[in-house]
DNA sequence: CTCCATTGGTTTTATATTGCAACCACCCTT
DNA sequence: AAGGGTGGTTGCAATATAAAACCAATGGAG
């Protein structure tokens, strides 16, 4: 749908998935997934975006199977997108977004938007990466071989 | 730089952040500057993007206080481009989408391209989300409240 | 069963962004 | 002062995006 030209092999495992989600609308429609929206008119008033950007979106990610398209739940005949596993495992990267975003944009709304655990409904902690033997990580910490 | 029209003021923290690195190329800069690269030059070989492009995401970054503009390190008159503390805070971000990466889209080239701790030589972790008692969290454990 | 609003798109057209290439200024070396 | 590398900016053509109109198929009301 874009004509990359450089960065599709790029072998870096950075620069790949961003042919699927690298541009503004993508990620969005995908935290209204991952919210419980699922119909084609549910992401467009959700997102006020214009259909067939819309539609141009969703193709794409379904080609990169990140939703697939089924029939719809509740007997309409209509379809629905819903996230794949591959598409479920993005949840770490939006929450990483998310708390970026909140870090540095939340403006007079601090805190009015939250990820909570379900369970007990208090704020989740900061996404945290390890090392193997379990000692956290910071950009510092870690290299990038074979690169 | 992109006429945004609705999504800007969407309260969300996913949203938000989007303005500033929801392009193709700034997380790959970023990335880039992550690994070490903090001219113009180095961005520009190392990415093979035109030099104006180049010149506009930079520039935005440097708004957004992602990267400092500073007189470059080694006397040389030029300027070099160095990751804020905001900029760096998009390490979880960059390793969510490298893991996702590795995970989806490593055909072949499997395993050549690693994020290791640096103090062991050793792959690290998946990145982890934990509840504030440290349980460990997937997307159905949590939910956004006040949206 | 007929009308009408809603859903889920596609097509058309105008506008904004992108990428290439050429150009330019500045510093550094010779 | 000539030449090469660095760090950009400025056209221009190609491409992607956005808004709006259009359309076909459903679903519901009477």
């Amino acid at each position: 749908m874009v004509k990359r030209t450089s960065h599709k092999d790029d072998p870096c495992p950075v620069a790949r998935p961003l042919d699927a989600i690298g541009d503004w609308w993508s990620l969005l429609i995908i935290r209204d997934a991952f919210e419980g929206s699922r119909r084609f008119g549910e992401f467009q008033r959700s997102l006020g975006l214009a259909k067939n950007i819309l539609s141009t979106r969703l193709r794409n990610l379904v080609a990169h199977e990140i939703f697939t398209v089924e029939p719809c739940a509740d007997g309409s005949a209509y379809n629905e997108y819903v996230l794949t596993d591959k598409g479920r495992g993005l949840f770490p990267l939006l929450v990483a977004l998310r708390q970026w975003g909140e870090e540095y944009y939340s403006d007079s709304y601090q805190g009015t938007v939250q990820l909570v655990d379900r369970e007990t409904g208090r704020p989740v902690r900061r996404l945290e990466l390890r090392s193997d033997d379990g000692r956290l990580l910071g950009p510092d910490d870690t290299v990038v071989v074979g690169h």
